[in-house]
RNA sequence: GGCCCCAUCGUCUAGUUAGGUCUAGGACACUGGAUUUUCAUUCCAGUAACGGGGGUUCAAAUCCCCCUGGGGUCACCA
């Protein structure tokens, strides 16, 4: 038997970063058995704007590099892939249900099934549906029909029974169906709900594993009946937990945004996502991008790698030390029991570290084509930069060495790609550092003639010059350097300080020095 | 509230199915130290967990029961 996993977006205009981790693991679960994965766009209310709302979600597959087999683009055996494409299959599926008696049309009005609930709840006793209509003939159901009286088409559960499945990750869960309420499976004009479209889908489609997230165990013992109801094979299904937000058990939500700017566990994701964003042009706080969208991580400039590898741990692991995967290391190991029950937060730092470490295992090469489009994009560098250019930020990014994380960190080193009159002090650094301390200019002023005069404008001689100079005057390397790399980057810290001055060259260093120490006596007086 | 799920360091997890090898392992984060005359890296060290109570057993993180706590879901949404 062939594998089939699918995954069922609808369309919404964004990839949720815990939907793409169950996508993820469904894709794993098809090629790890050389089966198929499957996309369905499970679109029920008619596709308009379908490019604007289901982009985001297949450019966050290819950009991940999950690919399905079956789908939007590449079509397939069982299409169409969009639901809303599928309704003759529904039609035909409730009209087998209806005639052998499984669903039945329901005339109750809404406002009565809503007041029986009621109260069944203040009663404390379990609400079941009253059934009132299924008693109703052929001919008095037709009548009601041609008299436009509204209904619904509700699936008739049956009595007295235990529905139990093993779960996959769960083991065995089971039901009792007298507690369920008959639920609507199509409304009057016949268009299919969720839970019926969807056994419809899968059982048609020939899905053997459904892998879900758990909020949706609850919608199994219904599934199972309709699957039972319409002849259908039973689907394995594995109910994995959902991704939950930092330090919190709670499903990781769009909504909640707002609540995570402020958690501490967000903290550096967001100082790091702001700052990148806001370089590119992007508001971070009206949070059209937030990290709990896929296209986030990419804007950001995040490795596919990093963000797959801390997907796949996120309740999943491979051993008792194995972090650091690649997917073709996950997708060999993958197996369902090795799947967590317990839902897991999302911890940014881990995803970080994962990310942190898949950017050092990039080539130079890699890590220059990467930035170089980050830094087009924020207007740094000519949008086709020529080969000197790229020379310079290969050279800019040997410079950054580790402290390149994501792409989106080139964007802080700035000072590499803008002139001496563009170049902007850290204002606050600048006073600590220049400015206060008494013998701060004076002592730039020295190192102004060291650089002027220093034969060549290298790293090393650079350094011998400066250090032969503090040694001579009994100073501390400490009481200069500071005040140098301000004066010359505009910042605090940041990449070693002579290789900085050789890769900015001698007129460049000494424009800067100049403009900070001009700068900076214009502030004394 | 009904139904269902879950429960090991701050976090992600190993260990639970086949009880002993667990004075509970790894990673991230955090703290301290070394290196780096910034920052980052790297290295070393440290803090830190089986929710509680009963059983079963020679032996329980592991099996059973109860409690507590957390979560999901209860639509003519998906």
């Amino acid at each position: 038997m062939t594998v089939r996993t699918r995954f069922a977006p609808s369309p919404t205009g964004y990839m949720h970063i815990g939907g793409m981790r169950t996508a993820l693991f469904n894709w794993l679960w098809a090629r790890k058995n050389g089966g198929q994965f499957i996309l369905r766009i499970d679109d029920t209310d008619a596709g308009r704007n379908m490019d604007e709302a289901l982009g985001p979600i297949l450019d966050a597959f290819r950009w991940l590099g999950l690919d399905w087999d079956e789908g939007p683009e590449v079509g397939g055996d069982y299409g169409p892939y969009f639901q809303s494409e599928r309704r003759s299959l529904h039609d035909a599926a409730l009209k087998s249900l209806l005639d052998n008696g499984a669903a039945y049309r329901d005339f109750e009005s809404p406002d009565d099934t809503k007041a029986q609930r009621e109260d069944a709840e203040k009663n404390k006793t379990v609400y079941v549906s009253s059934r009132t209509s299924v008693g109703l003939s052929a001919e008095e159901v037709q009548a009601k029909i041609d008299a436009d009286e509204a209904y619904v088409v509700r699936f008739l559960v049956p009595r007295g029974r235990k529905i139990s499945i093993v779960d996959q990750v769960r083991g065995h869960v089971e039901w009792d169906s007298d507690l369920m309420v008959d639920p609507v499976i199509a409304r009057g004009d016949g268009s299919p709900l969720y839970n019926f479209a969807t056994v419809v889908d899968d059982g048609q489609l020939k899905i053997t594993h459904v892998i879900r997230a758990e909020e949706h165990l609850s919608n199994t013992p219904i599934q199972v009946l309709l699957h039972e109801a319409l002849g259908n094979d039973l689907p394995v299904f594995a109910h994995i937990p959902f991704v939950a937000a930092p330090g919190g058990k709670k499903k990781l939500s769009k909504r909640d945004i707002d609540k995570y700017r402020k958690s501490p566990a967000f903290q550096k994701l967001f100082q790091l996502g702001d700052d990148v964003l806001t370089r590119l042009g992007i508001d971070p706080t009206d949070n059209s991008l937030s990290p709990v969208m896929v296209a986030y991580y990419r804007e950001v400039g995040f490795l596919p790698a990093g963000v797959l590898n801390a997907l796949a741990r996120l309740g999943w692991s491979l051993d008792d030390e194995t972090e650091n995967m690649s997917l073709e290391t996950v997708q060999n190991a993958f197996t369902l029991d090795r799947v967590v029950k317990a839902a897991a937060g999302l911890d940014p730092d881990k995803l970080m570290s994962y990310q942190a470490y898949w950017m050092s295992e990039l080539s130079a090469d890699e890590k220059v084509a990467g930035c170089a489009d980050f830094l087009s994009r924020a207007g740094l560098i000519p949008e086709s930069p020529d080969a000197e250019m790229l020379t310079r930020v290969a050279a800019v990014v040997e410079l950054a060495a580790d402290r390149l994380r994501v792409f989106g960190d080139i964007l802080s080193m700035d000072e590499f790609f803008v002139s001496s009159d563009q170049l902007v002090f850290d204002e606050k650094e600048f006073q600590k550092r220049v400015v206060k301390p008494a013998e701060a200019v004076d002592l730039l002023r020295d190192v102004r003639h060291i650089l002027a005069d220093v034969e060549s404008f290298s790293a090393e001689t650079l350094h011998d010059a400066v250090n032969g100079f503090v040694e001579g005057r009994e100073l501390k390397f400490g009481q200069i350097a500071p005040a140098l790399r301000l004066s010359i980057t505009g910042k605090a810290k940041g990449a070693d300080l002579f290789p900085t001055l050789e890769f900015l060259g001698r007129d460049e260093c000494l424009a800067r020095l100049d403009k900070a120490i001009g700068s900076a006596e214009s502030q004394r007086v």
